[in-house]
DNA sequence: AAAAAATGAATGAACGTTCATTTTGTTGTA
DNA sequence: TACAACAAAATGAACGTTCATTCATTTTTT
């Protein structure tokens, strides 16, 4: 095997056993010998691999950022209508949520925690930019009510976190009905 | 002074220092010997007001949900339009995020950390129950969408968390202009 | 045989918690 | 009012663990 897929191997193991960790105690539970246990790695190994401890996270935070985002845009087509568009954008969402569910509720965990530096975090956001153009375009077309993207998102994408979060929902399941009034719900909240 | 107020003082002093400690810096920032250090307390004497740490954190949580609920049904009358009743609670909600902003994002913290165990955190629901009710009413008068009340939750209050938590916004202050149109994206979601 | 990668024992600091001791507050008697 | 006797509250040093991190040594690859 080549040295390189080796070494690709053991990173990602190594963030791959922190999600986990992170994901079912919290921060306080993804100590580096744990991460070193689950990866099968010695402690000493995860420094070859990154600075410390707050490195090895924001890297997680980075890569599990960009993987969102990488599925939110997948099949996006600039020609369409708006609220095809986004409809597009918002399904896919929703599908990297049900079935990636360890990333997305390790993703709300770092958005409301001080897990991650603040320069970090912003520069996870920079890959909405598509969706911003989006609702711009939106606006100009008279489609979309002319407020704040922190608002048109708050009211569109955010409230899938709750929906689709594991540790926030108590024994509700969103089947396919729900999800379509759920997309409902979030047109309706920023349409004029 | 009367000893019983003093020995409130004391813990009230313990859960304000958590709280501090929790916001600024997540759990891993509030040891058990900062909290003592920041309450003017010795370590050993968190132990006569809680059991360990957990149900010092346990005891916030419940202790803020009990107090938010307080605050997002001021004022609450039963006869009044839903809309009317509905717009009422959503104001106050807002207001207390505004206002008590440590709160309020320690709040947010633990609803998506598994910071809480999950029977305290269900028991933290409970308060809700006169807005699900509202919401019934609305559902009966055919004023607002018949969808689950988890749907109504994440479409009204939960984008609140996302708008006024100031680990999320970023150079985004809400004025007053975007809080009426907030609740007006929030109306516009659930209506029927 | 040289270089690179990985190890894991060792480090000092910090953790949550305990408990023998001291400080503070209350009560009954002079 | 003064004070001894007692109870309650508070202390903080000490405990055993675990933490993040380092580095001399070993293993693996070139």
């Amino acid at each position: 095997m080549p040295k390189l897929q080796k070494s690709k191997d053991k990173k990602a193991a190594l963030l791959s056993a922190t999600l986990c960790l992170v994901n079912s105690g919290g921060i306080q539970e993804a100590s580096m010998s744990k991460v070193a246990k689950m990866a099968n790695v010695s402690p000493g190994t995860i420094y070859l691999y990154f600075e410390n401890k707050q490195d090895l996270v924001n890297q997680l935070y980075l890569d599990t950022k960009a993987s969102f985002s990488e599925h939110a845009f997948k099949d996006f087509e600039e020609g369409l209508p708006v609220k095809k568009s986004f409809e597009k954008i918002w399904f896919n969402i929703a599908e990297f949520k049900k079935n990636r569910v360890e990333e997305a509720s390790f993703l709300s965990q770092c958005d409301n925690t001080p897990m991650i530096d603040h320069e970090i975090r912003q520069e996870g956001l920079k890959h909405l930019q598509p969706l911003l153009d989006l609702w711009t375009r939106g606006q100009e077309e008279e489609i979309i009510k002319k407020i704040s993207p922190y608002l048109l998102y708050a009211y569109t994408i955010y409230p899938m976190a709750f929906l689709l979060n594991p540790t926030t929902k108590s024994n509700y399941e969103m089947d396919d009905k729900a999800m379509h009034e759920a997309f409902q719900a979030a047109w309706d909240s920023i349409r004029v």
